[in-house]
RNA sequence: GGGCGGUUAGCUCAGUGGUUAGAGCGCUUGCUUCACACGCAAGAAGUCAGAGGUUCAAAUCCUCUACCGCCCA
């Protein structure tokens, strides 16, 4: 699959090409179809099924990245590995979409009619799917695309039946005149959640309502006064003292004339208003709920366009915001309007199209949510579920402990449709197949239902629909319980309870161990991406521009379960820049090979800087994985990057060059070890440049190490694998070298001239010894490395006191007199803080008898050493004087 | 009204008991060093929002306050 030569390998990486590539190799090779093997245990992920209204955005790109990190990783680690892909038909918001399609050609859905509507729905659909599945497969995704489903498939389509019947035949579900969310401009209900509620500055009207007998009034206070309309009582609370002697009588409904009680209950406030208020049983949840306790009539003021219908009398016709202003003039010209106070209150707005919603009594079909809410509580609450970030899981509880029966029909003509067949006899049939004639009376003459369900009803079923629910499949069997859901937080309840609730209910079983969470993309500012703004930001711009890996860095980099991150031009470069830096580390290691080289590590050659490579390594695989075993991919991301970057290009690679040229003891096994490893463990994250390079070693280098990268095993941290000795040796000289390099800075020595350094590092002096010359190259320095300084300090010399060694710069032509003395009085100044601190600190007693002996320890260490360093800092200071 | 999250370097964010708080970007200085200028080396930069408390020890735990954002009603 190396197409090129090593040695033509371009100086940047060149994602466009590598990606084709190996996307297709991936696919070509099955890579990402699990076999069923009943001995192991699956890792499943159901992907959330994008909606089908257009392109994927950066959300999308983050929810894939994050998924195919998992998957990727699980599958390397020999789990058989699914990740289904769908999409969603997503009801209104697709509808919509080819609604405006329409509009363009200047024609409406009623006109072309419910069939021609629904063969334009499947042509955009047929479209758009393909688009999405692109974009996704851009992103890298290894997901099983011989799986891939879409939620009005057959499969899902007869889940959604089998479940509405089930329910219905549990009396679960049932259709009723409720209180209903209505958006005029969708012409639909919407449930709950599909509301958005926003504060909106308004008034309070204050209105009298006049007493049947005498001349006396009520007064009271209303945000929406031309529901008055429709009021059927006026409502106090009982042991409200000023209307104590009201409650019972009648009054007289201005404007209509009506005759009404004045009733009282717990429920009204005393505070709001005049404590009085007026009751309209069909456009308020809270007065349908009072209705129905003081068995008041409901009626209906609105019709489906939101004007006044035949019960608002001579307002009949006109639209509910003019019957508003018509209604308060009215009622000012009969002396009834007291006083309007500027008030502030909560609108529900449709969250697809931002229509101010009205709520209105209406008949719609409903499930009778809490026996299905009580086993998805307890899931989460036993830790069957466990919600990753934590603090969701109260955030999920105090929702499911407070649900309301859900409004699952909706007045649109996409999506599924109701299992519901009437009769002209009256008998309804509900079933999952379409009947042929009225089981009571025969008649053939049956009528479906004309409304679909709501979307979510058939999401909710995803995780099992999927597999072949209410089929027994070998999938499901197999697959079933998933084990993480992964989704954004906005969805909790819109989606993830609602799987939750559902699959228990059909399966028994939880859905998913896990559900993992993640926040929202912002752009730079920290807004919400949004078309309307016109601030996002196109995936596969951004790909095309940086590369996949990249992006994937980009929206996986510096970001923690459940917080929202923003993206910026910034981090997507550091994203093409480590890629880019990876391809060059590798490149140095491929020129390398050409004499085809063994590379077996012999372990008894080892140097010390490649057992400190290895260590590191080691515990950057450790580290990475426990990160990632805590959902944590953004930190064990950086971990990894550091190793590679900081340590692998920065020090082991450097250290390498020095011996590359020698013919004993080459580095080359473990530069190419180390690497191999390293691309592994970074593959579920970047996986394109990691699959080009590993595949580039592996030819270069004959290490036979298998025919793709994301079927290898995944590394694994050896307990035993942390070598301190090594460790101490090479982070030593990492100090020494950084501390000349300072000098040279710090006296801005010209870039040419070698300095000389003097290293006195005690019993370290014979192990550094043989890194003469590596500390002179990386230090530009000659020097000379010894265990204890023969006499005194020359004058005028440099005397830099590390923690395990010293180093002596003589080089007083390159520095000031004075400043020096500063520098080393400073310095001195500042040990002698530490060991004042450190000896308050391992004097007080609590402290030593509390603390961990390890801590106070590593105390009694510091203060030796600080110690130590006061020392030789005196005497470098008296030679400065002397 | 109830709840949740955030406030850490100029910017974007990590860090959630161990005493000298990190990264990327930006900034300053110096480098056409034979893997990489999508780079290398060095540097400056933080009263960890404020106040109080717990603890031998607090950016980290508790309480309160302020500001920003979100969710639910």
């Amino acid at each position: 699959m190396t197409d090129q030569p090593i040695s033509e390998l371009p100086k940047a990486y060149e994602p466009a090409q590598v990606e084709k590539k190996w996307y297709t190799y991936w696919m070509d090779k099955g890579y990402f179809t699990p076999e069923i093997d009943p001995s192991k245990k699956p890792f499943v992920i159901i992907q959330p099924p994008p909606n089908i209204t257009g392109d994927l955005h950066l959300g999308h790109a983050l929810t894939a990245t994050l998924e195919d990190i998992m998957a990727r990783w699980h599958r390397m680690m020999g789990e058989p590995t699914l990740w289904l892909p769908g999409e969603d038909h997503a009801g209104i918001a697709a509808q919509v979409v080819v609604e405006r399609a329409l509009a363009k050609e200047g024609l409406t859905r009623q006109q072309i009619g419910r069939e021609k509507f629904n063969e334009r729905m499947w042509e955009w659909v047929n479209g758009c799917r393909a688009n999405i599945s692109n974009q996704h497969k851009r992103l890298g995704v290894s997901c099983d695309w011989s799986r891939e489903c879409f939620t009005l498939d057959p499969g899902p389509s007869l889940a959604v039946r089998t479940f509405f019947v089930n329910l219905y035949a549990k009396g679960l579900i049932y259709r009723g005149e409720r209180i209903i969310n209505w958006c005029s401009r969708c012409a639909t209900a919407l449930s709950d959640l599909e509301v958005e509620h926003e504060d909106i500055p308004s008034n309070l009207w204050y209105i009298k309502y006049p007493l049947e007998d005498g001349n006396r009034f009520i007064t009271v206070a209303t945000t929406r006064p031309e529901t008055l309309l429709g009021d059927t009582a006026v409502a106090v609370n009982p042991s409200d003292e000023r209307y104590a002697t009201l409650v019972g009588k009648q009054v007289r409904l201005p404007l209509t004339g009506r005759i009404i009680p004045v009733i009282s209950d717990e429920s009204i406030s005393m505070e709001f208003g005049t404590g009085a208020v007026k009751v309209t049983p069909a456009h308020d949840p809270n007065d349908f709920e009072l209705g129905l306790r003081h068995k008041l009539p409901v009626i209906n003021i609105l019709a489906a366009d939101m004007t006044i219908n035949e019960h608002g009398g001579k307002f009949a016709g006109m639209d509910r915001f003019a019957a508003r202003k018509a209604v308060v003039s009215e009622l000012e010209a009969e002396g009834l309007l007291v006083k309007i106070e500027p008030h502030s209150h909560a609108v529900g707005h449709c969250q697809r199209c931002r229509t101010i919603i009205e709520p209105i009594a209406s008949r719609q079909w409903f499930v009778k949510i809490a026996p299905l809410a009580a086993p998805a509580i307890e899931a989460v609450k036993d830790g069957s579920i466990n919600i990753v970030p934590e603090r969701f899981t109260k955030v999920y509880l105090n929702w499911m402990e407070n649900i309301r029966d859900w409004c699952i029909s909706r007045q649109l003509w996409w999506g599924h449709r109701i299992p519901v067949w009437y009769c002209s006899c009256g008998e309804t049939i509900v079933a999952v197949e379409e009947p042929k004639k009225c089981l009571k009376c025969g008649s053939e003459a049956l009528k479906q239902d004309p409304d679909v369900l709501d979307t979510w009803f058939s999401s909710g079923l995803w995780t099992h629909s999927t597999l072949g629910w209410p089929e027994k499949t070998p999938d499901l069997e197999y697959f079933y319980p998933t084990t993480v859901m992964e989704t954004a937080y906005d969805i909790l309840f819109f989606w993830v309870a609602r799987m939750i609730m559902m699959g228990i209910e059909n399966t028994g079983k939880p859905p998913f161990q896990h559900v993992y969470l993640h926040g929202l993309i912002r752009d730079e500012k920290g807004e919400k991406m949004s078309k309307t703004k016109g601030n996002v930001i196109d995936p596969l711009e951004v790909m095309d521009k940086y590369g996949t890996d990249a992006l994937r860095f980009a929206v996986i980099t510096g970001t923690t379960p459940g917080n929202d991150s923003k993206l910026s031009p910034t981090k997507l470069e550091a994203g093409r820049n480590f890629a880019n830096k990876l391809w060059n580390a590798s490149r140095f290691v491929l020129r390398y090979a050409g004499d085809a080289r063994d590379v077996t590590i012999n372990a008894s050659t080892l140097t010390l800087e490649d057992r400190w490579i290895i260590s590191r390594l080691n515990s950057t695989v450790g580290e990475a994985s426990e990160l990632m075993e805590e959902f944590e991919f953004g930190e064990a991301l950086r971990k990894i990057h550091d190793f590679l970057w900081g340590e692998y290009c920065d020090w082991y690679i450097e250290l390498a060059k020095a011996r590359l040229g020698s013919a004993t003891s080459s580095p080359l096994p473990v530069l190419v070890h180390v690497l191999e490893v390293s691309l592994r463990m970074l593959h579920p994250y970047m996986p394109f440049v990691t699959e080009e390079l590993w595949q580039n070693l592996n030819v270069a280098f004959n290490l036979d190490c298998g025919e793709s990268i994301m079927i290898s095993a995944y590394p694994e941290a050896v307990e035993t694998g942390a070598d301190a000795g090594a460790e101490m040796v090479i982070d030593s000289l990492i100090e020494i070298v950084r501390t000349i390099r300072n000098t040279r800075a710090e006296f801005q020595v010209e870039p040419n001239r070698l300095v000389e350094a003097g290293i006195y590092a005690g019993e370290l002096a014979a192990l550094l010894k043989p890194y003469k010359g590596a500390i002179e190259t990386l230090s530009k320095a000659a020097v000379t490395i010894e265990s204890e300084r023969q006499g005194e300090v020359p004058p005028k010399a440099l005397a830099l006191v590390l923690e395990f060694s010293e180093v002596i710069i003589p080089m007083a032509s390159m520095f000031d007199l004075r400043t020096e003395m500063e520098r080393v009085s400073n310095e001195a100044m500042e040990a002698v803080l530490e060991i004042g601190r450190l000896e308050a600190l391992l004097g007080d007693k609590a402290f030593c008898d509390k603390a961990p002996a390890a801590v106070v320890q590593k105390q009694q260490e510091k203060l030796s050493v600080a110690r130590e360093k006061l020392v030789r800092l005196k005497e470098h200071k008296g030679r400065l004087e002397g």
